[in-house]
DNA sequence: ATGTCATTACCGACCGTTAAGTAAAATCCT
DNA sequence: AGGATTTTACTTAACGGTCGGTAATGACAT
């Protein structure tokens, strides 16, 4: 059990995956980048769904565990959110194969699989849903829909999935900073005047 | 050339692919869904990665279409923006199998295929970045970066592909308005006072 | 009798997985 | 220390099944 070699196949697998589609990525696809025979993995995994489950259930721990962290932490609601989805932008550059993987196929996970992750995801979401929630209680946010307003910023943030890549134009920080800005204040112009 | 026959294999085709994902849906599960046998479906269709296209096609065209209309409309930016939102939110209701394959699969499409499209979809989001830009122009929008504003809504709208399903809790009306609450006014409440 | 729409039967390619074997390194025994 | 044995980390070969697509053919409506 060679751990090291155990985690450079997820991560060549990881990113194939996206490249590619789990389905449309073959197990010898993943042995040519590493530089071996299709059996060789046989060595290290029982079966391709495996890999899957790996790469999934590696991208919500660790996004949960970074979330947990910031939600025992103290600060104001909005101080929170922002940090929260500055994770969130943070798991998308340093963690962005795994982490689209586990979005993109997530569906193709065997039943019992795919019910335990979306738990999972759904521990994860009820994060932003607390927050919320606790921002309207304290009056620093607009009475409106929670559930609507989490779908709406996972979805603002898993987006990310598709269309970032690190290196780019923006930093995780900087765009994690226009999120924040404007799922917070919308983008309207202040209405009593200019800031 | 039976069109009616064609759009049939069409909407049955994108509702599979979207259930199980383009590679994983076999071209007899769509011919038995059609109580035909799989070579009845090669006298309407010359190769499934046709399907595709056209499914991708048509997801595409739609959205351009209705977005195209009300870009000739007249009214604010704030309201062709909502309109521009809610013409979003109401095709994933009307059209949600046909976006879903678009948004999922569209990457398995043939390099000039998925070209054309993708060019389809710049188009697209071309329409909020217009608006974007010049509801800065007029002051009514704050100085924000709009590629980014135009990847946040994006992905907000889109990501409507995952959770949304007809005849939910919420219209598609009432997730365009609360969306486009959200994304003009945010979630704080009002700086300056109460509303 | 021609175009429409379907059938049965099949092919070739590919893909996940297994079986069996092997060179080299690590471990153990004396 | 050094030979014996086990374990690690693969290889080659091949199997069984699936899937996209085709050939050949037939029924039937106009």
């Amino acid at each position: 059990m060679n751990k090291a070699r155990w985690e450079e196949i997820l991560s060549v697998a990881a990113r194939l995956f996206r490249e590619k589609g789990y389905r449309a990525t073959t197990m010898e696809d993943i042995a040519r980048e590493l530089r071996v025979t299709k059996p060789a993995l046989y060595y290290y995994i029982d079966t391709k769904h495996d890999l899957l489950y790996a790469i999934c259930g590696a991208a919500i721990e660790r996004l949960m565990e970074g979330a947990k962290k910031i939600m025992r932490e103290d600060g104001s609601v909005e101080d929170k959110l922002r940090r929260l989805i500055a994770w969130h932008v943070n798991m998308f550059s340093a963690n962005g194969d795994v982490i689209a993987v586990y979005l993109a196929d997530e569906n193709e996970l065997a039943e019992d699989k795919r019910k335990f992750i979306r738990s999972r995801s759904r521990e994860y979401e009820s994060f932003y849903r607390e927050l919320m929630e606790r921002g309207i209680e304290e009056g620093r946010f607009r009475e409106l829909d929670v559930p609507m307003a989490v779908r709406a910023i996972s979805g603002m943030c898993n987006w990310l999935s598709v269309w970032f890549r690190p290196g780019g134009k923006y930093t995780a920080e900087e765009i994690a900073e226009i999120f924040s800005d404007l799922f917070l204040r919308g983008c309207a112009a202040a209405a009593g005047g200019e800031a």
